[in-house]
DNA sequence: CCATCTTTGTGCACGCGTTCACAAAGACAT
DNA sequence: ATGTCTTTGTGAACGCGTGCACAAAGATGG
């Protein structure tokens, strides 16, 4: 039921590797900051510092952009905030719609830089009647009844969902068949899409048991591995047997 | 990714690679959900589907936590469930601290995942004195000028910051000093942090650019990639001369 | 016009991650 | 017991991403 055939057959595009797509808007930050301080041109070793990379990385990447640098003088800001504009898509507008206004999507909703970098907030979404027409962020919700209708005349197709857990597929599903490509899933769920459609997740709890595991190592390597087994003993589950011997696990959609 | 000499040795553990232990949250909650179910066993092939990976990588993820199947039988459920939730840490309380209450802040303080697996939020901190006392999400917010002894009192290892970009950087030296190892960065700015220290990032600006990329691309692919330019010219800045002729540039965005 | 010095662009090697494909292991039926 | 059938665990090959190290390019000064 899950994915299936999610196959991103290596999204290679035009020769530019996945990996260096997606460090270009970190480059594109640190050249705009740049900008605002008319500084004319940088050193990949500049750069490649502000973004918090290696500067071999950021020439490499460049590289496949084509070869926008000078020898002995580095980049010029001006130019390459435009060519990496122009790359990632940034020159023209792309209206976006928000489903699921709850607390996280009204945090959407405000962020400025929504709005600052060609994306703008076509429409608010949400399942819950009383919120209709409250504006939140100077935008009037509305109705997930509508959700084709504005899709279609706005012509969306990035959409971002904010919505709990168990809608979030059925959102997706009615989402691409309004004719989205693109998705970004702050629910924590796995999406199916059917092939041609974009879907990047960003997951809170992921990332926390991702810190998690290495503070542990941490402390663990601290302690000098010494430590045993400091909680519960494992007690390997006699098969068909209950649930955990503390039967903790808070029901629905814990993360 | 944090800035300068953020060397990260191979992260490698134990033996577990990184690429393992982002997925290891993946399968946790597949898991759950048929634990909640009274799912006993699962194939490999059934839970690399409900977590939308390869079935081959689900194994040899597994193989890295040791030998927990059964051939001819699929895997325990609350078995594996208990030993990575062990591997990950979260058999123990992870107090954490959300810096930043704006937004972002109170949406993560509402965010119920939080809360459900071992991560508890022992305090929300705002600069603005204003904020002081104001309960969010039943937790009253602190002044910043606590941080310190926040982090301490709690034995706090695990900070988000949610605050705005200018302050991130301050504020994440702040955490580092008073003891905090591991960092979750909503802000948009690269963040430095002396070794020993992670920082994951979540990125919405980023995440939307990379979107836009591949939407391009795919508008681009239709269009026959006839289109020869479809924006403005390059017009290639002199170098070390001044902007382009025309001075155009359209500020492609502010932020 | 030549020499020097800076910085780019990239060939190459290495390591990680992914995937295939299959032997080993065990459940289950007879 | 023995055979069959399912599913795991993993050896091996492959491809991508990273970083080194250096030659080529061009600016700059004399």
């Amino acid at each position: 039921m899950a994915t299936g055939r999610n196959h991103r057959p290596a999204t290679r595009s035009r020769g530019i590797p996945e990996a260096t797509v997606a460090r270009l808007p970190l480059y594109l930050r640190a050249l705009t900051a740049l900008s605002e301080r008319s500084v004319p041109t940088v050193s990949s070793e500049e750069l490649a510092a502000a973004a918090g990379v290696n500067s071999a990385k950021l020439r490499k990447d460049f590289s496949y952009l084509g070869s926008y640098g000078t020898r002995g003088v580095g980049y010029d800001v001006e130019y390459l905030v435009y060519q990496i504009s122009r790359e990632l898509g940034l020159t023209q507008d792309w209206p976006v719609v928000i489903v699921g206004i709850g607390n996280l999507g009204a945090a959407l909703a405000n962020y400025g830089g929504f709005a600052s970098r060609g994306f703008r907030v076509a429409a608010l979404i949400d399942a819950d009647p009383a919120m209709a027409g409250t504006p939140v962020a100077g935008i009037p919700v509305q109705h997930a009844d509508e959700l084709e209708k504005i899709v279609g005349d706005n012509g969306v197709s990035i959409g971002v969902i904010s919505t709990p857990a168990g809608a979030a597929q059925q959102v997706c599903d009615r989402l691409v068949a309004a004719g989205v490509t693109s998705i970004l899933n702050f629910a924590p769920t796995v999406l199916s899409v059917p092939d041609g459609v974009d879907v990047r997740k960003v997951d809170l709890s992921i990332e926390l048991q991702i810190l998690a595991f290495h503070e542990q190592r941490k402390a663990g390597e601290d302690a000098t591995e010494s430590s045993p087994d400091q909680a519960a003993p494992p007690v390997r589950a006699a098969v068909g047997g209950r649930k955990g011997p503390d039967g903790d696990m808070p029901a629905v959609m814990p993360a």
